[in-house]
This record gives structure tokens, sequence and C-alpha cells, in this order.
DNA sequence: ATATAGTTTAACTATTTGGTTAACAAAATT
DNA sequence: AATTTTGTTAACCAAATAGTTAAACTATAT
């Protein structure tokens, strides 16, 4: 069956690329290591992809495709503000040990091509902080929490959830530990995130 | 003279290699852009620092030694627990100020190379935990703060400081603002971040 | 069976890139 | 002043790398 075997073909490459922009990012990834990976003849990248640089934007689209919707659990779910908070930071651990690379990688290549925001601004389901603007500025004005900038809220939780993966070579060797202690320490993240969060603003 | 001369050379590479390698990484940095940075001939980089691996590692240590201070700052200053963070946050904005791919650089590297991490440990002046453990179970201890682990609080702190600059690009998009009034939000955090920690924290 | 359209590969090309060499220039040493 | 050492450059080299081509192969439709 053509439509299955091309289906088959361009999906293994998009894995393959995956793996190897994810780690070693567009200037560090080579050609060959993509078709090695996903066991075709290089020729075949370009069959399908024309140039690097497509094959690496369709990656990053599909690297932040993923991406989103995460946000959008704290930007755009229906739930409780501290309810979320809690989900978000629970889900998020889950999240990044199917995809180790991945938000480090998004955030890597934005700073390398700051340009790059764009293209993904124009997409369907950029995720955006209307809704949880609003959800702030409510529970203020009920007294549920302390007066803080919707944006201020938004940037400390998820620097508190990703930072620690993003950082985590740096922050293994400061705190003095192993992979396996690290570990815990994030495993233990997933409910204490959300616990320092809401400690610091909830009245 | 011969010593200022060569003196003199020797920074000027170093100072242009800072600035390509920090900007677009190991992989990213060609030896042609750094040697025109410098405004010098191509073999000169390679007869001060041999191969574009002693230059990066050069540039990669020199990094860390001025990142590693700041760090300390929180680590290892005699001063109370709440006036550390306080001081930390607000000197570390105008620290990324001066310094602006350097956090970033030392981090991304050391995702791409995690063994990197043992070159550093050894070195002199890597910062170590110990004290602010002690500190802050004697602030438990003293009923000043809520328990809380030393390793988790680490993390919070340098979480909330750094990732608003390395995730710049991605978070100047969703929180949907242009640079100026992202800065702003930056030059806010000076205080923001400290209060809303020790919010959390103080009983 | 055979023409057709799509898929895959081996071999090749052009360019980029890290690194070297040999000659030259400038200082330092004698 | 002559010689040695150090600093600098232009020209070069070999390996790596993104991309191309033309031919072979495969599956399907006619």
């Amino acid at each position: 069956m053509d439509k299955i075997k091309t289906e088959n073909t361009e999906t293994e490459i998009l894995i393959a690329a995956k793996e190897i922009f994810q780690q070693k990012g567009m200037a560090g990834a080579r050609m060959q290591e993509i078709a090695d990976k996903a066991k075709i003849n290089k020729a075949l990248l370009h069959y399908y992809y024309r140039s690097k640089q497509l094959l690496f934007e369709a990656v990053f689209k599909s690297a932040f495709s993923l991406l989103a919707p995460q946000l959008n659990k704290v930007l755009n779910d229906d739930s409780d503000l501290f309810e979320k908070i809690r989900k978000f930071t629970e889900n998020y651990v889950s999240f990044v040990i199917k995809h180790p690379y991945l938000p480090n990688f998004v955030i890597q290549e934005l700073n390398k091509n700051p340009e790059f925001v764009q293209k993904l601004r124009s997409e369907k389901n950029f995720p955006s902080i209307e809704k949880f603007k609003l959800q702030v500025s409510d529970a203020i004005n009920q007294g549920i929490i302390k007066p803080i900038e919707a944006e201020q809220l938004f940037i400390n939780i998820i620097s508190l959830n990703i930072f620690p993966f993003i950082g985590e070579p740096l922050l293994m060797a400061l705190v003095n530990m192993d992979k396996e202690s690290y570990n815990k320490i994030l495993e233990n993240r997933k409910t204490e995130v959300a616990e320092f969060i809401i400690n610091s603003i909830k009245i």
C-alpha cells in the first residue's frame, strides 16, 4: 500500500529527526545521523522535507503543538485556580518524563531564533493568557488570594515547573545529588510546588 | 611591548569567543566568525588556544566563574535568610543585564554535555549548599519558616530568578507583551519574587 | 504483461569548516 | 649588531556536510 508506506517513512523520519534535533539542536544535528536513526538513505530526507531547515521546522512545530496543551492547562482550563495549579504541577512532571528534551528544545531554539515566535503565534491553539487574567482578578476581588499580577503569577508557575528540568545538570551539581536522589526531589515537587505557590498567594 | 601585546590579543580572542559561543553555542559557533570579531587571522586562534574545543572550554570556565559568585550569594552568605533572598533577587536582574546570554549558555552547554559538570565541581569556588541547609533548618527550628527541604527552597529561588530570562522569548509570547512591557515585568520581579518566596515560607 | 507513478538508493558535488604550514614581522636576548 | 624567540598572516588541506542526480526498484492501475 502506497499511502501507508509513505506515511510510515515520513513518520519514521520525523521521529528520528525529533530525537536528534531535540538532543543536539539545529546547529548540532546532522542529516546523516537522522537518516541513520530512521534507517533510510540521506537522500530520502530531502525527498520528503527538502532541506534541513524545513525538516527542523516540522520538528519544531510538532514539538510546540505538544507543549501548548500543557500550558493551556494553566491558562484555559475551567477548573478552580488552586485546583488547576495543583493539576498542572502534577501533570507536568509526567509530561516531561515522556518528552525529556522537549521543553528545553523549544526554549533553546526560540532563544537562538526569537523571530520564530511569530510563526507559532499565528498558529491555532497558541495559548492565550486572557482567561487566566480574569480568573486571577476574580480571585483577588473575592478575597481568595492576595493581589498579584496575573502575568507574574503565571511566570512563577511556569518557572517553578519547567526550570528544574532545564537546569537539571546544574541543579544536580549544586544540591550535590546523584540522578536518583534528584529524581526523588522532582517527584516530590509534583505536590510541593503547588503548595508552595498556593501558600504564597492565598489569604 | 611583547607582554602587553600578547595579553591584548589573547583577551580580545576570549572576549570575541565569549560573544559568539554564548549566542550560538559550541555547535553553532564558527572559528572564522570569532576571528573576524577579534579582528585577527583565524590561525591566531589556534596559536593561542589550539582547538575550538579548548577555546570553548576557556570561555565556559570563565562564564561559570562569573555565575558561581552569584549563586554563592544565596548559598554562602552570612546574612539572614529573608534578607539574602531579597538581596539575591535584586542583584540577579542586574547581573543578567550585564551578561544577558551567560546563564542560558552555561545551562545549555551543560545539558548537551552533562559530563562537563565534573570539570566544574573539582574547581575552587564551586558553590556548596551545606551552609544554606543549616540556615534553613535553623529557621525551621526557630519557628521562623514552615518546614521545607533546603534543596526544594533553593531550587525554587533559582527557578524563579533564572527562568524568566531563559524563557524570555516564550514567556513574552505567552503573556502577549513586547520587549518593553516584559522588561517592566522583570524589573518588578526584583522585589516581587523575594516577597513571593518569603510569603510562602514564613509563619 | 506492461506502463506509470511513487519510493529508495549509490554515487556525486559544492561548500563549509577546523586545523596546518611556511613565510614573514616584531621583539627580546645575546 | 646578530641571533633567537614570539606573534601574525596568507595560502592551503582534509574532513565533514547539506544537498543533487540519475538510475533502480516497487507497487498498483490499465
